[in-house]
DNA sequence: CACATCATGTAAGCCGTTACATGATTCC
DNA sequence: GGAATCATGTAACGGCTTACATGATGTG
């Protein structure tokens, strides 16, 4: 599992609330890894008993009370250790791909629709990273140095939606070829 | 959860085993849906139970029995219900992602290995892909014609499986500059 | 007045992985 | 002799989702 880790890896870069968290997976790193809020409270809790991560409770006035939690050194330790580990390729999942795939059982406008839809989608996600690219390259030359790394991810987010869109124009030509 | 539905769309293809199915996720459909064996013959069962499917056992000399699957005319009617019903948009989660996120705290050449293993998987399932293109390009028109929607979801594999290898390039020319 | 955002969580259940189990044949 | 392929499964566990729960403030 890598929930655990993702949560160590974020927490290494600052520390943050399991809101933060939560809403961190609706920016570019929920491009490549997503969690529920009430997955990451509960790993959390799993990482506080493991000793992996520690919280300091901060009062918030006209708020509920913020849980700010830090990585520890054998979370850091772990966290080090598994990012040497080998990772397993990814596992590509999509239904609306077995939707298509099985398309000839449906109608082709159903079909059609459905695709338009989900490229709406993608756009706007599209649109989202394009958005956090500009914020990147508004930075100074050392700050860009220290976002190198995360920088790629991005830029493989961009290029793969890129490519969704470009096939899914594709996909639609073809259906109406047939209807 | 689709792979129920995975697997009645691949069973209104034509009758097959549990074995039989496992191995096709090793194959085209593997590169948008994965199920290990054990899921498959535990769904199979369920599918079994609620009437969508059944089977008949085939004695084979030398080898096990068969199950041979076939799905019913209620299943039949669950999987179009299905097909018509808006698709989850894909939730993209991939650990090497999360390492390349986080690799500043790891020496540039483990990152850069990893990296390096997962072109080589890349390449080998893209080759598989295309073997599986040239296949399909070697039927005659009408044969084509009953594919076409398999067709695109295998053009799909193609076009990221080039877009990552494309990516994983730039990403190593990057980590090289920083060393 | 209803909905979204901020902020936290518990409980139940399903989905999926890992480990275990069996047994024959074929290929190196 | 060992590994791979064919062919089927069960059991246990952990991950993830869904449903439920609370309560304040700000926005349309």
């Amino acid at each position: 599992m890598s929930l655990k880790h993702s949560l160590l890896v974020m927490l290494a870069e600052h520390p943050a609330s399991g809101y933060d968290l939560s809403q961190h997976f609706k920016g570019s790193v929920g491009f490549f890894w997503n969690a529920s809020h009430q997955q990451v409270y509960q790993q959390l809790k799993a990482l506080t008993e493991a000793g992996w991560v520690r919280f300091n409770t901060e009062a918030q006035a006209d708020k509920p009370d913020r849980k700010i939690y830090e990585i520890t050194d054998e979370g850091r330790q772990a966290m080090t250790q598994w990012l040497r580990e080998p990772a397993e390729v990814n596992k590509y999942k999509d239904a609306l791909l077995i939707k298509i795939y099985g398309g000839d059982h449906i109608e082709a406008e159903v079909l059609q629709a459905e695709i338009q839809r989900h490229q709406q989608l993608h756009q706007k996600s599209l649109a989202k990273l394009k958005a956090i690219e500009q914020e990147y390259l508004a930075l100074n030359r050392d700050q860009q140095k220290t976002m190198h790394l995360p920088y790629l991810t991005l830029k493989y987010g961009i290029s793969a939606e890129e490519n969704w869109l470009q096939w899914a124009n594709q996909c639609l030509e073809v259906i109406n070829e047939k209807t």
